[in-house]
DNA sequence: CCCCTTATCCAAACCGCTTTGGATTTGGCC
DNA sequence: GGCCAAATCCAAAGCGGTTTGGATAAGGGG
C-alpha cells in the first residue's frame, strides 16, 4: 500500500537479480514465462512502478512532449488551443507519453526550447500557431529537436512535419456559397493575419471573390483576436454604415456569436436579413451540431488535428530517419441556419 | 551550439571536480566567487544545462506538477479550465517546476493518480472540480501526494488545503440584486449541480429567494454543462411557457450569451425585458469589460485562482509539515447593460 | 613558531533503472 | 557419453547529476 518498492527490494524478495526482474517486467524475452509470472505477481501485490527519472536516465528518454505557449499570446490561450491538446493529450497517454506545458513570457519562449532541448525534457515539441515569418522551426533543427506544426510553415512546407486543415479552400468555398446565394457585399471577420491560417482563409475569400469579377471592399475586412465582442463591434459597425454588408465571413464561432448579437441589436434576423458563415473548429463546450446546426460553417475537428498531430510526432520520433510528412484535413461545409438568399436590395 | 556538454565534460574542461562545479553553478557558499564566475562563464559558453532527469533522480523531487484530467467531462475541457492552468503555468515557470496535463479515460483516473505516485511523475497535483461526493483526496492522501483544491471539498474544508470563489455568496447577492429590481419569477441556469461550486450557487439562490418569503419554482431551475445551447434552448422553453421568467441568473458566460441570443429571437431586449447575470470567469477569449460591460455579472478570475493555486502547492511541498490552508476569493458583483427593473405585469 | 579555524576543493557513494557481456544449466543430436 | 546451441539468469557498468565526508591550504591568535 504505501509507495515505494523499488527495483532492488522487489529483486531480493524474489531472489533473482535486478536484471532478470527488471526484463521480466519489460519483456524481454530472455525470462521465462514462469519467472515473469512470479515476477508480475508480485511486482503488483508490492505495488512496484519503475522510478521514471531513473529510467528516463537510464533510456536516455524522456517520454515526454512538449508544448511552450508565450503567455501574452491570447490567440494561443484560447480554446482551440485548448482542445488540440485535450487531442494530443489522449494519443500521448495512449502511448506513455507524457505532455508538459511551458506557459512562458514572450521574451523567454527561445529560451524555454533551448531548455527543452539542453536538458532533455521532453523528446520532441508542437509548434503551435505558425506565422507568416515564422522562425522556430529553424531553431528547433538547430536543437534537433523533433518537432511537428499545427498548421504550415510557409515556405518550409517540404521540410517540416505539419498537420493543417485546408484553409484557402475552406473560405473560397464559403465565399461561393454565399456568391451563389446571392450576396456581393460580403464581410471577411478574420483572425490575426499575421497568422499563416489567417492568411489563408483571407486569400481564399479573395479569389472566391476574383473569380466572379469582385474585388473585396478593404471596409469589409478586419483582423484581430477572434473574441465576442470583436465580432459584435465590428458587425455593429459595419452594418451601421451607409452600405452595409448582406453577409459575413467569420473566423471563429465565438466572435460570430458577437456579430449574430450584433445583428440582433440591429433588429435584423440572422439568415435572413444577414448571413452568417463562420469557421467552426468542433469545440466542445460549443457545439454547432443538431440536423439543423446554428451556423452556417466550415468544419473542422482540432482535436482531432490534436490527436493526428501527436502521432505524427511519436512516429517522427521513434524512427527519426524518416521523411517529414504531412497532414492536410478536408473542413467539411455544413448548411445551418445562418445563411440564406441576399435580401432584394431595397435599402 | 551542438547540445550535449555534461558536467563531467565541463569540469574538466575547468580542471575541477564535479563536485565544485555543480556547487557553484548551485550557489552553494562552499566554492570562491572568483571560481564561481570561471565555472558560470564556461557553463554559458558551453551551453551547460544539468540533465533534468538526472537531477530529478538525484535530488528525488519530480520538479513537477501533475494536473489529471477524466476525458470524458466535458465540464473539465472547457475553457475554465485553460484559464486556470494558464495561471497556474505561470507560477509553475517562474519557480522552475514543469506543468504536466495527463487526459486520461475516466476510468483510469485513478490509475493515473497511483502512477504519479508510485512513478514519481510529480511532487504535488491540483484536484479540478470536486464533486458532492468527492474521493479523490483520500487517494491523494493515503498515496501521501500533496494537493490542492480548486473548488472545495464538502466535509473535508479543514483537512485539505484549498481555493475557491465565495459561490454562494456569489449568487446570493446577484438574487438579491434581481430582487431589488423588482424580478420575482427569477430562472437558475446552473452548471452541473452534482458539482460542488453549482450547488453552492443553487444553495446563495434559494437562500436568497427564501429570506424573502419566496420560494424557488422547480421549472425555472435547470442544471447541466454549461454550454452555449443550454442557454438558448433552456432560456427558449422558458421564455415561450404560460408563466415566463423575467431574469435569469446563469453560472457561465458562454450560457449567457446562449440566453441572449434566445431572448433576442423572442423578440425580447436583455436589460429590459428580460434581466440577465451571470457569473464571469473572467475567460481572455470572452471579455466582458469596459466602462459598462455587457453582462451585469458576479465575476472573479479563474486564472488568479490558477496562480494562487499554483502557489499553495509549491509553499506545501516546499514545507510539508504545514497545516492546510486555504484561500476563499470574493467574487465582485459589477453592475454591466443586461439588468433592469422588471418589467410592469402586463402580460 | 605551532595549533586551530576557516575557506576551498575533491573522491566516492548514491539516486533507481537499463543494458552489456558473460556464466551456468539444460536439452537435443550424433 | 560428448558436444554444441539454446535457455536462463546474473554481476557490473553506465546514465548524469547531488551530496557526504574528508583532505589540503591558508589565515589568525597566543
Amino acid at each position: 500500500m504505501s509507495n515505494g518498492v523499488n527495483l532492488k527490494e522487489l529483486s531480493q524478495r524474489l531472489n533473482l537479480s535486478q536484471t532478470t526482474v527488471s526484463r521480466a517486467l519489460n519483456g524481454y524475452p530472455e525470462v521465462s514465462e514462469e519467472t515473469r509470472k512470479r515476477v508480475s505477481e508480485m511486482a503488483a501485490k508490492l505495488g512496484y512502478a519503475p522510478n521514471s527519472q531513473a529510467r528516463r536516465l537510464a533510456t536516455g528518454r524522456a517520454m515526454a512532449i512538449g508544448h511552450v505557449i508565450p503567455r501574452s499570446i491570447h490567440e494561443m490561450m484560447n480554446p482551440i488551443f485548448l482542445e488540440f491538446i485535450a487531442g494530443a493529450g489522449e494519443t500521448y497517454s495512449r502511448h506513455g507519453y507524457d505532455m508538459i506545458i511551458s506557459v512562458v513570457d514572450d521574451e523567454k519562449e527561445e529560451d524555454a526550447y533551448r531548455q527543452i532541448a539542453s536538458r532533455k525534457k521532453a523528446d520532441g515539441v508542437i509548434i503551435h500557431g505558425p506565422a507568416n515569418n515564422e522562425h522556430r522551426h529553424k531553431l528547433l533543427k538547430e536543437l534537433n529537436l523533433p518537432f511537428v506544426v499545427h498548421g504550415r510553415i510557409p515556405g518550409a512546407e517540404q521540410e517540416t512535419s505539419w498537420i493543417d486543415m485546408n484553409n484557402r479552400r475552406a473560405f473560397e468555398r464559403a465565399t461561393n456559397l454565399l456568391l451563389d446565394l446571392g450576396h456581393t457585399r460580403i464581410a471577411l471577420l478574420n483572425g490575426l493575419e499575421h497568422m499563416d491560417f489567417a492568411s489563408r482563409r483571407r486569400r481564399g475569400f479573395e479569389e472566391a471573390l476574383a473569380a466572379r469579377g469582385l474585388t473585396p471592399d478593404p471596409d469589409l475586412m478586419r483582423s484581430a483576436d477572434m473574441t465576442e465582442p470583436y465580432g459584435c463591434d465590428n458587425a455593429m459597425e459595419m452594418l451601421k454604415s451607409d452600405n452595409p454588408p448582406t453577409a459575413f465571413l467569420i473566423s471563429s464561432m465565438i466572435s460570430a456569436i458577437g456579430v449574430a448579437r450584433a445583428a440582433g441589436q440591429c433588429g435584423l434576423k440572422t439568415g435572413k436579413d444577414v448571413s452568417i458563415i463562420t469557421h467552426d473548429d468542433a469545440l466542445s463546450f460549443l457545439p454547432n451540431s443538431g440536423e439543423v446546426p446554428i451556423f452556417t460553417c466550415t468544419r473542422s475537428s482540432v482535436r482531432y488535428a490534436g490527436e493526428k498531430a501527436a502521432e505524427l510526432l511519436l512516429n517522427m520520433i521513434s524512427n527519426p530517419a524518416a521523411k517529414p510528412v504531412s497532414l492536410h484535413l478536408d473542413a467539411e461545409l455544413i448548411i445551418g441556419q445562418s445563411t440564406g438568399p441576399a435580401p432584394a436590395a431595397s435599402r
